[in-house]
DNA sequence: GTCTATAAATCGATAGAC
DNA sequence: GTCTATCGATTTATAGAC
């Protein structure tokens, strides 16, 4: 166990800043919580963030970079060993119910964006990863449709950008109506997937 | 020009502080808009809004109201001389670029419903509101439907809660990024509508 | 009913000690 | 690099005059 350096020591600061920071974003919302709360919860001080991040938005975009690699990283494990259309589609139906299912993501994912909206060079760093995000699922769709026989009704970037809103959209709804079913979802992705019967439990 | 009772002028008060502040709401934000900047404008000071709404809320969720009736009654006088189904296309197509184009209605309606996720009173009132819009949607789909011959795949409920997901998922990117175009959604409806090719102008 | 004045509480951000 | 202390700016909401 050698000592850590000072950039070590530094990271680990941030990082335990940022994973802090992520839990109470998740749970009380962006806008809900306060830097001070950030830091207590971390065991530092506000003098720590700030010496850390440049100001909140930075905090906030450091977290939504890992909720998003956890999310995407989640989502290639649980597809990476399916060998069958069927199998691709159970893979992504678990992982939609649990993560689009949970409402603290698209929430966050939201609140921050529109909350941001208005500042300009927040609003392009958002832009471009949304378009990063997009490109990401189109290539995950063209790869997997090539290797499986997905029939998609469009071009892969059309087809990613109508799940990626259908996903935004029912998630959205999900943080104040919980009840809301995220069936219509896997459903259009089992139709993609050769016309496949929709799904038959409905919650409502 | 008979001299207005008490009553009357207050109902008057009332929606002119509605009216400024969804033009407020819908160009700088729910939160960032203030009280005191609602009542500036619209020619009163704050104890004007206090004696008409009981706090912020009251006032957002009145102006939602207002925004949502002048959506459907657009949406709704636009559709109703159509006489085929590729009129009601049509119909629908001019009227999504002009509304889910219009990047403050989506993000108004979205940083509202996240804001007060976690107030179960004004949660429980979005949620029962969310159902109301999908059902009036589904049964604008089931009437066109059988009136036109638009073959809808799957229950006119579920057929609603997907384009409406689709709608608020566009929106919500649209509000950081412009370019994203919407054709996915009226692409979509098109597909309903006897499987048309989609449309060909992409922007992006 | 509306206005004036103010209360009360936060929060983001900074300066300087250590 | 982190902590203490504080500034400064807002905002919601209320109390009381008119």
């Amino acid at each position: 166990m050698a000592r850590l350096t000072r950039k070590e020591t530094q990271e680990l600061t941030r990082a335990r800043l940022i994973d802090t920071a992520k839990v109470l974003f998740l749970a009380e919302g962006y806008n809900a919580t306060s830097l001070g709360q950030v830091a207590d919860a971390a065991g530092y001080t506000k003098g720590a963030v700030y010496s850390n991040f440049a100001d909140k938005q930075e905090l906030g975009l450091a977290v939504l970079d890992v909720v998003l690699t956890e999310r995407v990283e989640a989502l290639l494990t649980e597809i990476a060993p399916a060998e069958s259309d069927e199998q691709v589609l159970a893979a992504f139906t678990r992982w939609a119910e649990q993560h689009i299912g949970d409402v603290g993501w698209t929430a966050l994912e939201v609140e921050f964006a529109i909350s941001t909206r208005h500042q300009e060079d927040v609003r392009l760093r958002l832009a471009e990863r949304r378009r990063g995000i997009t490109l990401l699922l189109a290539e995950l769709l063209r790869d997997r449709s090539e290797a499986l026989g997905l029939a998609l009704d469009g071009t892969p970037e059309d087809v990613a950008t109508h799940l990626l809103a259908l996903g935004i959209g029912l998630g959205v709804q999900r943080a104040f109506d919980p009840d809301l079913p995220i069936d219509v979802l896997v459903d259009h992705l089992a139709q993609l997937s050769g016309g496949g019967a929709p799904s038959g439990a409905r919650v409502s």
